[in-house]
DNA sequence: ATTTATAATGAAAGTGTTTTCATTATAGGG
DNA sequence: CCCTATAATGAAAACACTTTCATTATAAAT
């Protein structure tokens, strides 16, 4: 490899078209104060010594990195993956690079990730982690980055909010059960629950104390593997039951396991996933589901933010409305 | 809001300790060069003001980022995620931050990727998408950013590659199924297929020819929905058969379609998922797969370019291996 | 106490841009 | 053809750090 190039600066290419720095600086940046023969001779020996603005550089000038930071739990939750998925497009779209602060599910992590995210000179950040709480929150909103916060209620200058409808649609869902099904519904709570996780599951036992309906809650951890292994043991005694799981992989722990225990869905068991990814009709039988477009929450959450950074956004604050998709794993 | 920070400098630390710039830039760097007392005095006068240091100025004066390019198709897909996850891990142990760049399969997105990279000044990037060639990799590392490439077999200076052992894999199974099986055996062509996914056929036909073995390939599209739609047709004719699918999703896209066709799996219908993730077990019946932890290739990639930065790098090339994990969707 | 070696500090240049403000060139109007 | 208004250009400061090199302070050795 002989053809390494060292980086050219914008200098060189100054010295090389024979205008000074500003004028390069202009023609970079479509600036209409250059006539159209010096910006064809600066462009021409740009394209020649294959010069590219150093962005670090720009940064520190104008203080814009074209960077957001996007704070979540982990990459590998399929609805993350998702909302990443709009993210992303949005995001090149618009022009903005995407960096990834994971907190691991740790408030230690989440701590070091405000830092960072404070440090990282972000132009905004997206926040769809239930690890950062109020405080983390203003504490990021106090160096004045703007932020887009997804299902948590947090108000302030430059921050915007996202919500799912989650709450009040259980709470309809179960209303509506309760008009026709019989069973006993079961919520699935997890180990290491988040705030959305709670509130949804507050709304499940409200719609039951105000109904005066009998309900379970059976605490999980958030593993197919263990959940299976859980429900196994579980459907030994409990031979009937409508079960609400957070998520698809559980969902199926519990379907799988009540078909492995001879028990038939959703005659018997009937199961809901909260948050419905593909993975919904893959299963067998196909879950019922809360749909949510959660690739459209993410390039919306990127669009949002970015009406941030110019003052125009108006809708401060976006609710999502899911929909209840009925497939095989319940009656109604 | 009126505890509204705005960024404090190291000039202000300097000027409040009553130090030079350089003093304060050395108790940030812990430069052993200088006194207890005075660095105590420094460090207290940040802790008071809430310094932190600015990463782009640190990065425009020592020309390293701490940013490490992640080059994908998309965050969308699982194996990905699950990579994506070793990743964040092990970045975050080594103090790297991590930013996205994807091509959405589409080469003139991956054009315009490796511009992006290069202007970001990441230290160095991993790049795990077949849509980038030869000549882009080639590029980027002439800008001499570090990389590791994933499934694509460039070779330079300070680049490291990781490849997976498929292929190899792909013909030890099928040579096996020769001896005890007797289905044709069809490979699941992808429409926009990739490199790896090519070779892999490849390596497929081969072992067909040379065993002298009848093969078929279907060409389908990279959804659920349509293949299980196509299969659905084509299960109308063809009613026995070994099937081998890249993902988890198309091979369940097989099964679904085969049982809902009357026919069983694996009797009538066997089948392989190669990139087998966590729903290989949550599929009924369980899906057949080749195994490898994903997130480990994910950690592995981080820690061999931080080993590139350093030269410290020994192994420039890395083989994972899978292990065929017979489950339920085959018979062997 | 004096010299010498060494450790701690500071001044200033460097990193690659943008942007303001002053200056020079150009075009239009008389 | 000259004057003026305006457009195009350049010089230099600013952005927030690191780092080299020179200088000063400190400790060890005599």
């Amino acid at each position: 490899m002989n053809n390494m190039k060292d980086r050219v600066t914008i200098y060189e290419v100054a010295v090389a078209s024979g205008v000074s720095l500003a004028t390069v600086s202009r023609v970079i940046n479509n600036n209409s104060n250059v006539t159209e023969k010096t910006r064809k001779k600066v462009e021409e020996t740009i394209a020649r010594l294959g010069y590219k603005p150093s962005r670090l550089a720009q940064a520190l000038a104008t203080n814009k990195t074209t960077n957001i930071g996007i704070v979540i739990p982990s990459a590998n939750y399929v609805y993350i993956a998702n909302m990443l998925n709009g993210m992303t497009d949005e995001a090149k779209l618009r022009g903005y690079q995407l960096t990834l602060f994971v907190t691991n599910k740790s408030k230690e992590d989440a701590l070091q990730v405000v830092e960072k995210v404070i440090t990282s000179h972000v132009d905004g950040a997206i926040i769809f982690d239930d690890e950062l709480d109020h405080e983390d929150i203003n504490k990021l909103a106090s160096y004045k980055i703007p932020l887009v916060v997804i299902n948590n209620s947090v108000k302030g200058e430059r921050l915007a909010s996202i919500n799912f409808d989650y709450e009040k649609k259980i709470k309809e869902v179960i209303q509506q059960y309760f008009k026709k099904g019989s069973k006993k519904m079961y919520f699935l709570h997890l180990h290491h629950s988040g705030r959305l996780l709670e509130r949804i599951e507050k709304s499940f036992i409200d719609a039951h104390i105000k109904a005066g309906k009998n309900y379970g809650v059976f605490s999980i951890e958030d593993s197919y593997r263990q959940t299976y292994a859980d429900f196994m043991e579980i459907f030994k005694s409990t031979k009937s039951g409508y079960f609400l799981a957070y998520r698809d992989s559980l969902a199926a722990a519990v379907i799988n396991a009540a078909i492995d225990s001879g028990l038939r869905v959703p005659q018997d068991v009937e199961v809901l996933s909260i948050i419905g990814t593909k993975y919904v009709s893959i299963i067998r039988p196909q879950l019922s589901s809360l749909h949510l477009d959660l690739k459209e929450v993410g390039s919306k959450a990127v669009t949002m933010l970015s009406g941030l950074f110019t003052d125009e956004q108006k809708e401060k604050n976006l609710e999502f409305e899911s929909t209840f998709v009925k497939r095989a794993s319940t009656l109604f």
